[in-house]
DNA sequence: GACTTTAAGGTTGGTTTAAGCATGGCCGCT
DNA sequence: AGCGGCCATGCTTAAACCAACCTTAAAGTC
């Protein structure tokens, strides 16, 4: 489940991003108006969390341009607490559900979780991340630049588990944890020669080393 | 977490800020409402702990301001003991929590730790003096214009020392026990090496030296 | 035959050493 | 006391060293 979270609120992006992750979406977060009507169309997300005070455009526009342009993709509105009339806006626009801020996060994925029902979606189940989506169902990945690449079983498990913890420095023991069942040798360099792999596929930059520590996903765009 | 303490009471002020560093969270303080209004914008705190009673500024126009400027910081009002009033003013005003002085410091706690928990913001140990912060989960730095800073392991290990024992002179010999494990040879000078790289980042001012005692952070804000 | 692992050499960048410069404080001299 | 030189301590820079990491190819495994 691709969901685009469209918000100006740093400390509230950083808060739920791991959050939603935990549940299952694959995040993407845009943090004003332009970039985020943008990707709206772009990244064709099952979902789309939109925040009404944005800077660059206002939410309910950006909202009323996808309508218009035939983008049904299913938004879920945030507003400030008491602007009751925000919301009947929103609905107006085009909106599938709302919800007042402050809220509790756990309200937040149970209004998600209805509309992904209520529009039928089936979990395509796929992580996203800087451009590069990975589908874990057919174990395969798309690069930034639309290249569709097969994975085979120890490439596949090691993206997946960069893609499922973006922002955080694994260590090339922890790696080796998680991709393989038993404790590996200690002197093996497998997981160099992988990270070389998935470098040549999605890009140089797409993994950064962090000497002495180990590796992590390369900073989310800083539009 | 970063928290920052608004107090005027230098008697107060001091009784806590041991504590509260005990408890794990990175302290600054100011003793007035208009320095502490700057602050509370300008280092992005975690959590900000706000007296009404304060010379500059009022307390309450403090956190309204905060709140008209979009600052979403979550903030616990001190209030003095039998003033109910102004707990429904700060809390109007925005406030997320309150407590009556004089209070006892392990209530003072509980509260924070609530009031952590329900913003969703999971400690990411995080040190932090006279505008430089330092986390230790991904051991990079930020310094006080907001240029962020990746660690080496060394300069690491030295910083965070210093900023954990801040106001003590530490010798050269000592640095060089917490920084590597065995006995160094003593006619080294890695460290003042180190210490001339942390004073490159953080300003030449950032680290004092005594000579023939050692190193020390700069005072704290005297303003 | 496709995937995985090992191995070997090359490269990078963190750490340490070392040498020359700067500064502060002590001491003796006037 | 005030001045100036001298030594110890600290600062700065560059270069040498070394471990971590990268890359490639060949060997191993199913």
């Amino acid at each position: 489940m691709k969901l685009l979270l469209i918000e100006d609120d740093q400390q509230l992006t950083d808060a739920l991003q791991p959050l939603l992750r935990e549940a299952g979406y694959a995040v993407e977060v845009s943090h004003d108006g332009i970039d985020g009507e943008f990707l709206g169309n772009e990244l064709q997300p099952d979902l789309i969390v939109l925040d009404l005070g944005l800077p660059g455009k206002n939410g309910l526009d950006v909202l009323r341009s996808w309508r218009a342009a035939g983008n049904r993709t299913p938004v879920l509105v945030l507003t400030a607490r008491d602007a009751w009339h925000e919301r009947v806006d929103g609905l107006k626009a085009g909106a599938d559900d709302y919800l007042g801020k402050p809220f509790h996060s756990q309200e937040l994925l149970a209004r998600l979780e209805a509309i992904a029902r209520r529009h039928g979606g089936q979990a395509s189940n796929a992580l996203s991340w800087r451009g590069v989506t990975l589908d874990t169902e057919r174990q395969q990945a798309t690069a930034a630049d639309g290249r569709t690449i097969e994975l085979t079983a120890i490439e596949f498990r090691l993206l997946r588990y960069l893609m499922q913890h973006p922002k955080d420095v694994h260590s090339k023991t922890r790696l080796s944890e998680h991709v393989y069942e038993e404790e590996q040798q200690k002197d093996s360099n497998v997981i160099e020669v992988y990270i070389n792999r998935l470098r040549q596929y999605f890009g140089k930059d797409f993994i950064e080393t962090r000497r002495g520590q180990g590796y992590q996903l390369a900073a989310d765009r800083q539009a």
